[in-house]
DNA sequence: GGATCCTTCTTCTTCTTC
């Protein structure tokens, strides 16, 4: 049985999402063809019904909508400079074919060696990767209007309260903070197995990561195997590319990893917004890279906190996957179109 | 050497009651 989860607004579209995918979709690339022997949902005018299942599915109605949150901040903060649209077609209803998730076209070895170091493929832009877009700017550059609406608000409410200067600084900080952190969990994978890892002598790390550091403690004990880190994947197919924060097994599952550093608690999926897109992007990518020569199915989004309380590692099954990876082909198709359209 | 790239982050209603 399929159940509707919710709804997920996908670049002003209403996307309804699914779960209870047959797993026999996994191991047959064709099955990814057609999706619509799997979700009778995937047939539905969803522009059509869009407010319709937006009013059904919605637990919580809230009398406020991004239009009149709009004509408030108008009111105090001035009228909105609206970025410029470029949507004059008929609106997209989703990718006309689906590629597949995972590459079954192509030998495998599966039985290749977890040990050894993990492999760190550097990005190098000079061998003709110059035009291939990345996983980041499609995402960045494929936000729903509701999206760009709340950032936009948060935004203004920040320099009210900040200034310029000082939200300037304030993302400098982020950034910075979010760099380190990774750099410190880069340190401690390759530092040996979750069992040799010498976790009673704490290595020093710098005063602003040691809290994200103590805050995952117990999920890196969980994370062994790790066979890529920092690594470019690349979707020849497809072309796109990406950075992957890391390759490894989460509890013995094979999965791609994403380190997250967070201000706000994340303790649901749905509140990390675009990540699990970029990881189901990253694992299609690698999927479909040669200088990989195994399969990934499976996902993991571990957010980390600065005050060290405990970090939420978000799974990603393979079905959840599978339904990412299907999202993220919407916006790709979108950010081509963009780019057609600006050619 | 400088410029550019990929990342690093940021959003999700309100204030009604026990």
């Amino acid at each position: 049985m399929l159940v509707l989860k919710r709804v997920v607004s996908v670049g002003g579209i209403i996307v309804p999402q699914c779960t209870s995918l047959s797993v026999s979709c996994f191991s047959a690339s064709h099955c990814l063809n057609s999706p619509k022997r799997h979700s009778p949902y995937s047939s539905v005018d969803s522009e059509r019904y869009s407010s319709l299942v937006k009013s059904v599915m919605s637990v919580r109605v809230s009398s406020q909508t991004p239009e009149t949150l709009q004509a408030e901040d108008e009111h105090i903060y001035g009228p909105v400079v609206k970025a410029q649209t470029t949507s004059s077609g008929p609106k997209m209803r989703g990718p006309k074919t689906l590629h597949p998730f995972l590459n079954c076209e192509e030998t495998l070895n599966l039985e290749e060696p977890e040990s050894g170091q993990p492999v760190r493929i550097a990005l190098n832009r000079g061998q003709g990767r110059s035009s291939v877009p990345s996983v980041t700017r499609i995402l960045q550059q494929t936000l729903s209007p509701d999206q760009i609406f709340y950032l936009e608000r948060w935004k203004k409410r920040m320099i009210a309260e900040l200034g310029e200067e000082g939200f300037k600084q304030y993302s400098l900080n982020l950034f910075r903070q979010g760099k380190l952190f990774h750099s410190a969990v880069e340190e401690v994978l390759t530092s040996g197995t979750p069992q040799n890892r010498n976790l009673s002598e704490t290595p020093e790390y710098p005063p602003d990561v040691q809290g994200y550091m103590e805050s995952i403690s117990h999920i890196l004990e969980d994370v062994g195997a790790v066979r890529a880190i920092e690594s470019t994947v690349q979707h020849n197919a497809l072309n796109y590319l990406g950075v992957a924060d890391c390759v490894a097994r989460y509890r013995g599952v094979l999965c791609v990893i994403d380190w997250k550093t967070s201000e706000k608690p994340k303790p649901f999926l749905r509140n990390t917004y675009d990540n699990p897109i970029q990881v189901a992007a990253y694992a299609g990518a690698l999927n479909n890279d040669a200088n990989y020569k195994y399969q990934v199915e499976n996902g993991l989004i571990v957010v980390a906190y600065k005050d060290g309380s405990p970090g939420h590692a978000h799974k990603l099954s393979s079905e959840l996957m599978l339904e990412y990876w299907k999202t993220w082909l919407v916006r790709l198709e979108e950010f081509t179109e963009q780019r057609s359209s600006h050619a």
